[in-house]
DNA sequence: GAGAGCCTAGCTGTATACAAGAATCTTTCA
DNA sequence: TGAAAGATTCTTGTATACAGCTAGGCTCTC
């Protein structure tokens, strides 16, 4: 809280739409108009277009032609295009801190990150809260890694549709089958790509990190085959259509 | 003209505020404020804030903390990264274009503009104007062609940094040597990106993409290195500090 | 009963009013 | 003379008023 809170009813009409979506609260491809919107969240219109023209270029919104705005409908093909994105910016995130070497400070914060990270695999001592804090420290890290502000914020911008960002399927764990084991593989693969950057090896750690996003793919492909019913647990797939 | 000109005004200020940025009437570093810029441009705060939201998004502008805005400073280093990414999409849009098999029709409007850049740079009939509108065809095909709505708006959105979009440097011919015969090779590396896809080979249409965004790099390195009093001919280089 | 046209209600885009915070300048006190 | 505090002015964030356009429904006519 180190500063006031500026734009209170405009982060407030952000998040508690981005929310309503997200869970599928407003069915996809619903009109939303901004005078009802703006009573029910209890703000001005003001605020609330600006919340909404953020969503439109996040993507949960479409505008619609004669003006106004929908719910975006998803298909199971966008979802994969959009965690291929990512994967390929982590990648380049990761193979242009392999060429022009690593921000010194931010491979110390990696090398803690990733013990801690060991630490929440340990079957002895399994903690999965920690790995979910963690995991995440460890993507912010990769994408700033190169010391590039503008690959760190294209590659956040990419993770910022929900279902392809990593942090999508640790709320649905009880959906997928050896959960425990498959967080220790993707620990292996944060290991190997931070090997791979310090060992400058640009083409292997672009390789591992495209591959490393490819599990968010495997999840999303599972979850709908095996639990298509259960996917509204998931944030995010409340949207994908059938 | 199919549809009115909804947002008149917020798409006038966009343009004008972006115009004047890009050809430097706003020194970097400069603070915005709403109120005199809407006087200048004769129009509301309402869409002339939309329109600084907008390009603080496209990364023009930059928040400052304590509110408003400012005109960003760029560094040579971010133009190189702009159009490090924007080689990363446009190659991963060729390489899903690839695995994934062309869209027919696009394939055939990218044979029918490939033709024309053809005739464009053939020395006995050589026609630059027809060659950057039909360049920048190429390269909005060349988004769109694996068929991801995703993935073409994610490539479109890397080019709008000014100084790395394909056309960057069509202004600034003058200041390039042996123009013509780079267009010619512009051309070739088109010629190959196509052909690299059509023959389902992934890794070299991506590979070749990449390296075909590279031509900005150089041209860019080059101008600011042996002309750089003149670099604020070109669209965007205004911006770049020193 | 169906279709077309008109009217009304509502929504969006734009302008503007208003209040609270920030910055700057001035004034006063040590 | 310098520093601190207060006041004034400017700026942003938010609310709201207004006009033009859209759409949907209702009515009238064939």
């Amino acid at each position: 809280m180190t500063r006031r809170d500026r734009k209170a009813q405009f982060n407030r009409a952000l998040i508690e739409l981005r929310s309503l979506i997200i869970h599928g609260a407003l069915p996809a491809g619903e009109r939303l108009t901004e005078t009802a919107m703006a009573a029910r969240l209890d703000l001005s219109r003001t605020p609330l277009r600006q919340a909404m023209d953020r969503l439109v270029d996040e993507g949960l919104l479409e505008r619609i032609d004669t003006g106004g705005c929908r719910v975006a409908r998803f298909q199971m093909d966008d979802l994969i295009d959009a965690i291929e994105l990512r994967g390929v910016l982590e990648g380049t995130a990761a193979r242009l801190a392999a060429e022009r070497g690593v921000v010194p400070e931010l491979g110390e914060a990696m090398k803690t990150t990733l013990e801690a990270l060991d630490r929440a695999v340990d079957p002895d001592r399994f903690d999965f809260r920690a790995y979910v804090t963690h995991n995440e420290e460890f993507h912010d890290l990769l994408a700033r890694l190169a010391g590039s502000d503008l690959v760190a914020r294209e590659v956040a911008r990419s993770a910022r549709l929900p279902a392809a960002s990593p942090v999508a399927f640790m709320q649905g764990q009880e959906l997928i089958p050896d959960f425990r084991v498959s967080l220790g593989r993707a620990q292996h693969q944060h290991r190997r790509i931070f090997e791979a950057i310090m060992a400058r090896e640009g083409a292997r750690a672009e390789a591992l990190a495209r591959e490393h996003a490819r599990l968010a793919r495997t999840n999303l492909e599972y979850v709908m085959t095996e639990h298509p019913n259960l996917a509204e647990r998931v944030p995010g797939l409340a949207l994908v259509a059938e």
